[in-house]
DNA sequence: GGTTCTAGAACC
DNA sequence: GGTTCTAGAACC
């Protein structure tokens, strides 16, 4: 299980750790890594239908888990492309995507990102938002800020972790009401 | 039926004669007019089945009808917007959709373009691909030429559509063998 | 920052 | 000209 901790500083509310918590989740099986754990394999048809609320056709719309706020996949897209990831066509290194992926519905999606690799959560923090600003802070050598977790999400992100160095270890730092009393649809 | 006869000046593997055939066609419901014969109203469920080929989930691909090239849904907006269509959102214009269109699987899309009404097939020749070299060409008050159909297309068209008069008289002027032999898939 | 709509550009 | 991938911009 090592590597699949989400690293603290990162804003579990934010596209970078929403997309390293699915992919390393069990629950879901429309995002996963690459044979080599350098890349994002993705079923189209299977992310629909667990993430997005698509229903199977015929049925209405079921109401799903909102793990994203969109039920567009091209949404989904977007963000990977804002966030740097491209496409990787068939060729030699889909090649490496390993095999079907047993049972999956549709053909699958590769993505890549220098910055998203499964043995190296300490990277995720170079993920930034592609927004023209950004990319011309980048361009110049400056730093991108990262708005960090507020308190209320690193509690959050600990606990869900079960990283105790994280959590408050005095009952006066303890959440308040509220606080860890929610967790996400998704987990 | 008046109106729904595909300009003859058209050339009918272009995009803007595809659409005006498909809005008009009895054989696809994916896409059809709104109430006021003035936008689109495109299911993109039922449009993936139809005209994508989208297996309903479960079942392979099944093997459809190649109305257009592509197998995914977003190339046909691009196209759409490639050619001027405006996407029109919930609000007063959507409401003269005109209901839910009678079994319709998933939400419609609406589309606009002042050059492709109902009752207007001759404003289709102002349907131009926007490509950035048309678009200055347009601004500049310039003609943006169309490659007209071929000879075989055009008699292609005539036959479908049962127009005589652009059809060849003499026997001089009858296809060519396989000029008229097939038709599209689709038809 | 996320989502949506539209457009640029490259490839076919 | 059609298709695909990525990005700009506006709105939330």
């Amino acid at each position: 299980m090592e590597g699949q901790r989400l690293p603290g500083a990162l804003n579990p509310s934010h596209f970078p750790a929403k997309l390293w918590q699915l992919v390393n989740s069990p629950r879901f099986g429309s995002v996963r890594w690459d044979a080599r754990g350098e890349g994002l394999l993705i079923d189209q048809r299977l992310f629909e239908r667990e993430l997005l609320g698509a229903a199977p056709a015929g049925q209405g719309a079921a109401l799903t888990a909102a793990f994203f706020k969109t039920r567009n996949f091209p949404s989904f897209i977007r963000q990977l492309n804002l966030y740097g990831f491209r496409k990787l066509g068939p060729g030699p290194l889909q090649g490496l995507a390993g095999g079907d992926g047993g049972g999956s519905a549709g053909p699958l999606l590769h993505f890549h990102s220098p910055h998203f690799r499964r043995d190296r959560p300490d990277l995720l923090v170079h993920l930034k938002r592609l927004t023209s600003a950004n990319k011309a802070k980048l361009a110049a050598g400056l730093q991108v800020p990262s708005r960090p977790p507020q308190r209320s999400q690193r509690l959050l992100g600990a606990a869900l972790h079960g990283d105790p160095a994280l959590l408050p270890s005095r009952l006066g730092e303890a959440a308040r009401p509220g606080e860890l009393g929610w967790a996400p649809a998704w987990w």
